[in-house]
DNA sequence: CTGTTGCGAAAGCGTCAGAC
DNA sequence: GTCTGACGCTTTCGCAACAG
């Protein structure tokens, strides 16, 4: 297990590794999943379900790190790391978007809530999902308005007391319940029941905005 | 080696009670 | 009425032990 060996000391490359996954060899992969596992995950939370299975969206995002492996060209500046986050977020956006689309899924299905909206290129969420429904998928209409993202960022400001935001923002960068009670000096439950709020706010609040 | 079982921790949900 | 904290409960996840 020299893969695994390595793999803990921290710096060593992961080019490597990622060049002997692409290879197809079963071990590289393996450390590779098990590796961007959490990765995936708390990626996939930036999308809140509604009504339905999150279990699709980290799927998704697995199958998007799946590509990343296999299209990641070591000789790009990007690292693997950055470059698997954007596979894994198109992925995950792509099947989100191609959900609405085909079955009528009323609205408020897919509610996303991906914060930096505006600082990568490829990022449309909220808005994107949203505007899916009412109109042919048409690339100007994805293009995500300053003013309007700011309007609903204004609405759930409006919507969310500071406690819920603040928890909010924090989960939403793929931190744990621990992690965001000792960060916050609260219990664990407390973060809890702040979460299970905002859910429940925003599923009523936006629903009443579109 | 593989598949399963069991267990503890974390995450998630619903509800109630108290403070403001 | 709203916000927050607390309790109980179920589900999910990771891991280790185990039998086959």
């Amino acid at each position: 297990m020299e893969l695994a060996d390595t793999i803990h000391e921290e710096y060593l490359d992961e080019e490597i590794i990622v060049e002997q996954a692409r290879k197809g060899d079963p071990k590289a992969q393996e450390i590779l999943i098990k590796k961007y596992k959490n990765f995936v995950r708390s990626k996939a939370r930036s999308y809140f379900l509604i009504g339905a299975d999150r279990e699709d969206i980290i799927q998704e995002g697995m199958i998007g790190l799946f590509k990343a492996m296999r299209d990641y060209q070591p000789d790009r500046v990007s690292s693997f790391k950055s470059f698997a986050e954007l596979c894994i977020k198109r992925q995950i956006i792509t099947a989100i978007k191609t959900a609405t689309r085909q079955k009528h899924i009323p609205l408020n299905s897919y509610v996303s809530l991906n914060k930096p909206v505006f600082d990568d290129d490829s990022d449309r969420t909220l808005y994107d999902v949203m505007s899916n429904n009412s109109k042919e998928l048409n690339p100007e209409h994805l293009i995500i308005k300053r003013e309007e993202l700011s309007h609903i960022e204004e609405k759930m400001g409006e919507v969310l007391s500071d406690l819920e935001w603040k928890v909010l923002n924090a989960y939403l960068e793929g931190k744990s319940y621990q992690e965001i009670s000792i960060e916050m000096n609260k219990h664990v439950k407390s973060v809890d029941n702040a979460l299970q709020r905002v859910k429940k706010k925003l599923e009523k609040s936006l629903v009443n905005i579109y």
